[in-house]
DNA sequence: GATAAATATGAGCGATAGCTCATATTAAAA
DNA sequence: TTTTAATATGAGCTATCGCTCATATTTATC
């Protein structure tokens, strides 16, 4: 006799071939979400491009969003992971350098796969106010924010507002440059360098 | 006997109620967009709250993409002319007064409805390059181009990477603001300024 | 007033997307 | 090996959305 248990969806994967399944589905719908753009963005074609069935893709996921969310999280998470890293490699050395670093990281991570990018930005703020996607932002932000904080320097505003503009005006830039096809890492990070750097006051070397 | 000619879609309005009709349909689509997003963003939704039949707004628009490729056509050919007025009323001012009133345009325009100018750029990007989106959209860039040319400073890279990048960074700041809430346009309009006169290498105020 | 053109209507069709569930298969536990 | 839990399957249900079309109404023309 069957149980009459509703399947509580959104298991926790507990094998390893359950998370690979997780994760099938997550740079399918990546690389749907960037070919198809969000016209193609459907749940059974991001199971079928990740040679799962579609009754796979909702023991993971309970909905359409929550597989929109995790790609999110995951894509603003590693984002985060790497400029902290960058930023606590650079303890103790020039403000500069470690700006530059920063936009290396932020660029790569943009034009590596721009449209992707921006899509997921979409997506990030139709999401809204998500818990874990709003902490995995603001992480991102507390490292502009610890950067400014421990540079010294005079502020043209206060702390947060400078950090929102600092974020915001290279976030603007980037985006730009990415929609117009723009493929010169190089010099897309001069660009965002000169604002930035201008924007603070710093010399440009 | 009736004409088995299929009717054309896509009429111009010749009489006065459907030109109301038309820009009811249009008003509609706005609201909607900015108080139920693209979730709620349907044909049949933006004709019941124009208040006029579904069968009307297909005589008027072929399909939905060219209810919303009017919306966006409308707002960017709005703010086009805004600033283009400006920069002709500015003609022989200071760079920085001519600044200050660009600002004035953009910013007026972005935080007056902030949700629907954001979701207005999503799907400009998404309708791609439909040629008098994209006109209009050059139109913009074209007053930002003409401030800098005959500003006669000296630019930081080429003219229209420079040309690009003040947009951008305008942009970028202007959305980042809006997308949280900020109400306060002397504040925003500050914080702009700041950033282009910074990248230009004026002094500011 | 008669005729023709323009405009408006809305029930409903076809397509498709999100999602369920009964069942099958695989791996772990006993 | 047997039992139990975890994982995988995919046909198909339900809902909705874009859109059509036969018809009705309003305005312009003569």
């Amino acid at each position: 006799m069957p149980t009459n248990v509703l399947p509580q969806p959104r298991k926790t994967p507990v094998q390893a071939r359950s998370s690979a399944t997780v994760d099938a589905i997550l740079e399918a719908a990546a690389r749907i979400l960037e070919t198809e753009g969000f016209e193609g963005y459907t749940t059974n074609a991001i199971a079928r491009l990740a040679g799962v069935s579609i009754g796979s893709l909702y023991q993971y996921f309970p909905n359409k969003d929550a597989v929109t969310a995790a790609l999110v999280l995951t894509d603003t998470e590693a984002v985060a992971d790497r400029m902290e890293a960058t930023l606590a490699a650079y303890e103790g050395r020039p403000t500069t350098d470690c700006i530059d670093a920063l936009i290396e990281d932020a660029v790569c991570h943009q034009l590596d796969r721009p449209v992707l990018a921006r899509l997921i930005d979409m997506e990030a703020y139709r999401l809204g106010t998500e818990p874990r996607l709003d902490a995995a932002h603001q992480r991102v932000l507390g490292v502009v924010r610890g950067l400014l904080m421990r540079s010294g320097i005079p502020l043209p505003f206060d702390l947060e507002t400078t950090t929102q503009d600092v974020f915001a005006l290279s976030h603007g830039i980037t985006d730009f440059a990415g929609m117009h096809g723009e493929t010169d890492r190089e010099r897309l990070k001069t660009r965002i360098r000169y604002a930035v750097l201008s924007y603070l006051g710093l010399p440009s070397s």
